[in-house]
RNA sequence: GGGCGCGUAGCUCAGCGGGAGAGCACUGCCUUCACACGGCAGGGGUCGCUGGUUCAAUCCCAGCCGCGCCCACCA
């Protein structure tokens, strides 16, 4: 046994420990027996270095991982990193960017090669970090999202369901992003309001008849224009409607149509239509009749003017960014008289969540997943209770967007991620290798298949029942020249997309665990327990996971669902980078400790609310840890060790039959708190538990006679407390345990969650030691009030004490010299005198005093206990004496109501007798 | 335009049908032999406002006032 030391220096152990864990594989005890109890963490992105939320979702996953473990089940809590498409491009791309190299300069697999080679030698720093929080993770089964056999999980999906209809290629518009120049899917789109323009222009009508006026926040696009639309039943231009206007700038005539997208009320009521560039007017195009292949696209890649195929768009305007496009097209109209008004508006504008740059509705070829299908299980799921979500009000928003799910376009056009198993055949004279789009258009057929063998296969079939017009593979596989030379019409190529990264995050509750292999981990820890995660990502994330999990394994992924809030600033502002408000939670570790950090999350950790960042919490929650290291030493330094018992262990004295009912009830009240999901509710227990129980209470109750009972009770105890504050505080408990006794081979992390055993508790002993608490109490309270000095003792007399207070005072002297500093006990009158009275339930205390006290402030403070007393019976008495209440109430509550009245009246005629005996 | 949530002690937050709690901050006393990262005692709240339901409302219902967040195609 170690001495401690007076300060707990958690750098001191942090470290130490939890490399023995680790090591010595105690994260995943070998527990085939057990019940599985599983959770699957949220992949942190492999370019992730861990932020203030990670500390909140982690501990919280932590605490239930190493309660569970506690329990005795086979807790698993499976780790590992996401490859983070679009977030590892841009890391890797940064720095090639540092020489002056960018992507491009590379071929696609050297690229790729060199992003491995980043993630071998800076990717996951985040684990390490994780290891400082004290998450206890199954390493020895870390995961990559790109990792061999999940890549193979992420194709087979694909595949599937491309078989199942679930997944098609479609032309339409995607939310592209023109700086990282890949589409992205609506989540990743992020809309905020900033200052525009709204430019009305005069649209002349081709036959000279007039003009119509229309509006737009986007007067670019009207290089793409293909319509005018107004409202059927608008009067104003039922004369207008079917004739065509002629486009300023472009001379492109294009018919004045109808359509129910027009607002009468807004502006002219006439709206241009740009199909190729705006979602609603992709919708009118459409019922106007337009088939997305011939709708006009003016903006290449990066938002440049490109030239629509009608070849109309001056060539002074090609190439030109979208924005000063804007400018131009504005000025150019105007020169030509057609612009008549420009207003201020405030105008709701797309930006991508990665870029930060303003989102182009864009006619490409994308991937699509029929999420619409694939959500009917989840919500079904939701509605009947399979999944619960905790707390529940988040229902409601899940149901909202699962029963409104658009198409989920998965398709992203990097080179970091998974490939997309898709090849195509391509006619020859159509390909073009220059551009991006060269596809466009081009495909003649699409094979979705898991690798270059079945291409092979499917591409030979295809080519038995349809010879005349298939292809030759050049690419791919040589073997597809079996096709023969035939004509030489075709090449195959393979999809150069990747997916989104969603698309196979949200594979991790059953791929981590070996699928689509049927491993026995899949078997036994498929559905998972539970799942933690922000509500930032329940769309993103854990509603794909239901998707996806519930299609491919036919079951939930996880039956509750925990969504806890966003960690804010002190100020309660969003932290963000930008604004250089983060907090980094390993500063505030190195501060205060990992346990310290942990114990605040759990803390404040209410269901429902984000969480304002108070580093005065984190130190008070420092000083908490310290404050058991110090019990801690002073059990040490009493012969109060380990215990020997998981059961409590027989006592006789009252003090250590409290104790013992104390620990009980704490443990049940812990058991719910967990049960419920209750992570401040858990941690305010067991806190007030060991400070105002133990602490305050227990330990200065025994201090000066700690008997063999006392040492066993007294360790038993710190034994459960460890046990029980180790989810929470998982260093500090370790090291108390190793410290308190030798325990070799049976670490604090694997030991047994205490039993709440109601055969001993002790309903008596309470009862004594309560009143007894209840009495230095006010003791310690007059004292004080009448500034008595601390160091003087008095004498004590209880002429007309009930019993119990007689049976207790006089046993527990000792206690009651240290606690309320009184000297002799005499069950008899005092002697005639100045005293101070203290009234007790029923009973007058006396403590005669030496000398004069302050007379008047002794009567104050009795007049003001007496005040107080007599307002409680009052109010009392006035809800007694109402008919109503005694019939209709609860007769629990009439119950207590007369008990509680008897009671403060009985203190208060006491403390009035007191009052008059000083005159 | 829909949906969700919040407004309780100076601050940060629990409580959510029987008469209000915690941590920090504040005041006074205490170098009491585990701990001053401590101990003891204390001050401080018309529980946003207005109605309603109830024997009883901070807690339930309605409306209002403030403040967040999410979703949504108003050009």
């Amino acid at each position: 046994m170690t001495e401690l030391s007076k300060h707990f220096d958690p750098a001191a152990i942090e470290a130490r420990w939890y490399a023995h864990w680790e090591k010595e594989g105690l994260f995943r005890p070998e527990r085939d027996d057990a019940e599985p109890f599983t959770i699957v963490n949220p992949p942190p992105n492999v370019t992730g270095s861990l932020h203030i939320g990670h500390a909140l979702d982690n501990t919280l996953q932590d605490i239930l991982i190493r309660h569970q473990r506690l329990l005795g089940k086979d807790a698993l809590w499976v780790v590992g990193t996401d490859h983070a498409g679009i977030a590892t491009q841009m890391v890797v791309e940064r720095q090639l960017m540092e020489t002056q190299q960018k992507r491009t300069d590379f071929t696609r697999e050297e690229f790729v090669e060199k992003v491995w080679q980043w993630k071998e030698e800076s990717g996951g720093e985040i684990t390490g970090q994780l290891r400082r929080l004290g998450c206890s993770m199954d390493w020895s089964n870390e995961r990559f999202t790109m990792d061999e056999g999940f890549t193979k999980a992420v194709t087979k999906v694909f595949v599937d369901l491309y078989n199942d209809g679930l997944i098609y290629r479609d032309k339409r518009l995607v939310n592209w992003d023109p700086g990282l120049k890949t589409a992205i899917s609506d989540l990743e789109v992020e809309n905020s309001e900033i200052n525009g323009h709204f430019w009305h222009f005069s649209y002349p009508l081709e036959d000279g008849s007039g003009a119509i006026s229309v509006a737009t926040t986007r007067p670019e696009t009207m290089l793409a224009d293909m319509a005018v639309a107004v409202h059927p039943s608008d009067e104003r231009y039922k004369d207008i409607v079917g004739k065509k206007v002629k486009l300023p700038i472009t001379g492109r005539l294009v018919p004045v149509i109808t359509d129910e997208h027009a607002d009468p009320e807004l502006g002219s009521g006439a709206v241009k239509i740009t199909p190729g560039h705006d979602f609603n007017d992709f919708e009118v195009g459409k019922r106007a009749g337009f088939k997305p292949t011939d709708m006009l696209n003016m903006l290449d890649a990066d938002a440049a003017v490109y030239q629509t195929a009608d070849g109309l768009i001056p060539d002074e305007l090609i190439g030109i960014d979208r924005f000063e496009a804007r400018k131009r097209v504005v000025e150019m109209i105007d020169d030509t008289g057609l612009l008549e008004q420009v207003e201020d508006r405030v105008i709701v504008t797309p930006y991508g969540d990665r870029s930060n740059v303003v989102i182009e509705p864009w006619l490409t070829d994308q991937w699509y997943v029929d999420a619409e299908k694939l959500a009917q299980a989840p919500i079904k799921a939701v509605r009947d209770g399979t999944v619960e979500i905790v707390p529940k009000s988040w229902e409601k928003t899940f149901f909202n967007w699962m029963e409104n799910i658009q198409p989920w376009c998965v398709s992203r056009q990097l080179w970091w991620g998974h490939r997309i198993p898709a090849w195509y055949g391509i006619k020859k004279e159509m390909l073009d290798p220059a551009t991006a789009d060269a596809f466009e258009g081009s495909t003649e057929m699409v094979f979705v298949a898991s690798s270059d063998e079945d291409v092979k296969e499917i591409c030979s079939a295809y080519y038995e029942v349809s010879a005349d017009d298939v292809l030759i593979a050049d690419t791919v596989d040589e073997a597809l020249q079996l096709s023969g030379e035939n004509t030489g019409v075709a090449v195959i190529t393979r999809d150069p997309d990747v997916l989104d990264t969603w698309f196979s995050s949200g594979l991790w509750p059953f791929a981590t665990l070996g699928w689509p292999e049927e491993t026995d981990d899949l078997k036994r820890h498929y559905p998972n327990s539970v799942l933690i995660s922000g509500f930032d990502i329940l769309f993103f994330w854990d509603a794909r996971m239901m998707m996806q999990g519930m299609h491919f394994m036919g079951e939930v992924p996880w039956h509750t669902l925990y969504l806890h809030g966003l960690v804010r600033a002190a100020d309660g502002q969003k932290m963000s980078k930008s604004k250089g408000n983060t907090v980094d939670p390993l500063g505030l570790i190195d501060q205060y400790g990992a346990d310290a950090l942990r114990f605040f999350m759990a803390a404040m950790e209410s269901q429902g609310r984000d969480i304002k960042m108070d580093e005065k919490r984190v130190e008070g929650y420092r000083n908490f840890a310290t404050k058991l290291w110090n019990a801690a030493r002073f059990c040490q330094s009493n012969g109060i060790g380990a215990s020997e018992t998981l059961e409590a262990p027989a006592a006789e004295k009252p003090v250590n039959r409290w104790i013992i009912a104390e620990t009980i009830q704490t443990i049940q009240q812990l058991d719910i708190a967990l049960a419920d999901l209750r992570f401040d509710g858990a941690a305010n227990t067991i806190y007030h538990f060991v400070w105002d129980r133990f602490c305050d209470w227990y330990l200065e109750l025994i201090k000066g006679q700690i008997d063999d009972e006392t040492q066993s009770v007294a360790g038993w105890v710190l034994d459960q407390i460890l046990v029980m504050l180790h989810p929470f505080m998982p260093f500090v408990t370790e090291e108390l345990w190793s410290k308190m006794g030798d325990r070799p081979d049976y670490p604090l992390i694997t030991a047994r969650w205490p039993i709440a055993d109601a055969r001993s508790m002790d309903e008596d002993a309470a009862k004594e030691i309560d009143w007894l608490i209840k009495f230095v109490r006010e003791v310690r309270a007059a004292r004080s009030e009448l500034n008595v000095p601390a160091g003087t003792k008095l004498d004590l007399y209880l002429p007309d004490a009930p019993e119990l207070a007689r049976l207790v005072l006089s046993r527990d002297t000792a206690a009651l010299s240290r606690l309320a500093r009184i000297g002799n006990l005499a069950m008899k009158s005092p002697p005639e005198g100045s005293m101070i009275q203290v009234v007790v339930d029923e009973a007058t205390y006396y403590l005669p005093l030496e000398g004069v006290i302050d007379l008047d402030a002794e009567k104050a403070r009795l007049a003001k206990a007496l005040e107080t007393a007599e307002k409680e019976a009052g109010s009392l008495d006035k809800r007694l004496s109402n008919p109503q209440f005694v019939e209709k109430a609860k007769p629990e509550a009439v119950e207590k109501a007369k008990a509680d009245h008897a009671e403060k009246t009985a203190e208060a005629e006491r403390l009035r007798a007191a009052l008059e005996r000083l005159g």
